[in-house]
DNA sequence: GATTAATATTAGGACACCCTAACTTTGGCG
DNA sequence: CGCCAAAGTTAGGGTGTCCTAATATTAATC
């Protein structure tokens, strides 16, 4: 029992942090939407949504969708505050690479004792950020507000530099990784592309190009016009 | 299903660790002991043992009891193997208590990218041994023998050096990190205790003592009498 | 306001995992 | 050598997770 109660445990955090992913500008998730998020039926999602809601971790307004309550916002939190650090980890003192550190930290942030991930935060000097840019949690479970803009709906002559990759994916995280374009990359946009083509943009003196649908993955932060 | 999958093979893993650890000694290891082990019915135990056979992870002999094949042997090595570089881990990078590395180790145990587990092993120095004194199995799962000693099976007198402990578990370590036994340590055995007794040892000029039980948990190496 | 498309639920299964209670088999001991 | 205690299986349940197919509800649009 205690087992299956760990592995429920896995479960739930995973449809938490699916529904906190999708959550982002909107009110209410559609199940629907929770449902092809986490590639099941949305019959299995909407039994779990009534178990997630008995245990008090969202509230279902049925035909609007989901939305997390405090205990359910505090809980994910706990777990991306363990993802972020274990992807500090991994990159940072593995030297595991960096598109790589996202799936692997999928797995790592499940194991939730909190002696594991605050001697993990100290021996990294307690990062605000993961490297891939988003902000970790606290232990309190506040996550950091980050100013930004999407760089698919930049024009075209746009400097900026990179901040953070959001959503994580390793497709996303793989394409952005070969062209260099990682946190703190500065870069010009020559040609912002248009739906289902592609960017083009100048990274140090180079020339690269960029899936526009991967582009919605990077918020940039403009920078003044220095030259 | 890929999540139930994954969690079927921490729930698979759980069990061929115990029965490798209750198959020292004996060529067959009884489902009954198995469950008393794992803390469930025997009927569950026979339930997966029955699902095991079907994977090719063991033999069951019925009324005999279940002996893991070469394929299971080879799973539950790199099981510890992971386990036991997580330990190196905890204790020398993140200084986590050395008795309270086992049981987050149990937890960690279970992620299987050997992209991780090699960065790990490559990062700690490709370690030989965990820091309870046990040896990392090879990545192709081979397993060094130890030659060591029972403590709990000396005579009065005897002087000896701590090798490792084995099994482990979370009150046998703390029992021993309390006096100091860890391995490496020599000390001499002044009085062997009994069954249910005591032991007292001699360690570093201080009288201790210790459960003759954990003794039994407790593997040396007898030193030359140098004195 | 009626139709329709999106959304959700019900009905009916399938496994893996766990349980207790009752039964059966086996091996060893008197 | 038969009987008994230990070991194992069967019978009958329960939960969580997943599925497809069919049905019901709602929201949104015309």
């Amino acid at each position: 029992m205690e087992v299956q109660r760990g592995l429920q445990a896995e479960n739930t955090e995973m449809y938490l942090k699916a529904i906190r992913e999708l959550a982002v500008g909107r009110q209410f998730v559609p199940v629907t939407g929770l449902a092809q998020s986490l590639g099941i039926s949305t019959v299995s999602a909407s039994e779990k949504v009534g178990r997630l809601q008995d245990m008090g971790m969202l509230i279902h307004r049925p035909y609007k969708g989901v939305r997390l309550t405090e205990v359910g916002k505090q809980r994910v939190n706990l777990v991306v505050r363990r993802h972020r650090l274990w992807e500090r980890f991994l990159v940072d003192e593995l030297g595991v690479p960096w598109s790589q550190a996202h799936d692997l930290a999928c797995q790592l942030e499940h194991i939730s004792a909190s002696i594991l991930t605050e001697h993990l935060a100290r021996r990294l000097g307690q990062p605000e950020r993961c490297p891939h840019g988003n902000p970790i949690p606290s232990e309190a479970g506040v996550t950091a507000k980050s100013e930004d803009v999407d760089l698919a709906s930049l024009p075209a002559g746009s400097r900026a530099v990179v901040r953070r990759i959001y959503p994580e994916s390793a497709e996303v995280l793989a394409e952005i990784e070969a062209i260099g374009l990682m946190p703190g990359q500065a870069f010009i946009l020559t040609d912002p592309g248009q739906q289902g083509g592609m960017q083009t943009l100048r990274i140090g003196g180079e020339q690269r190009h960029l899936h526009h649908s991967t582009a919605s993955h990077v918020r940039v932060c403009l920078t003044e016009e220095s030259a």
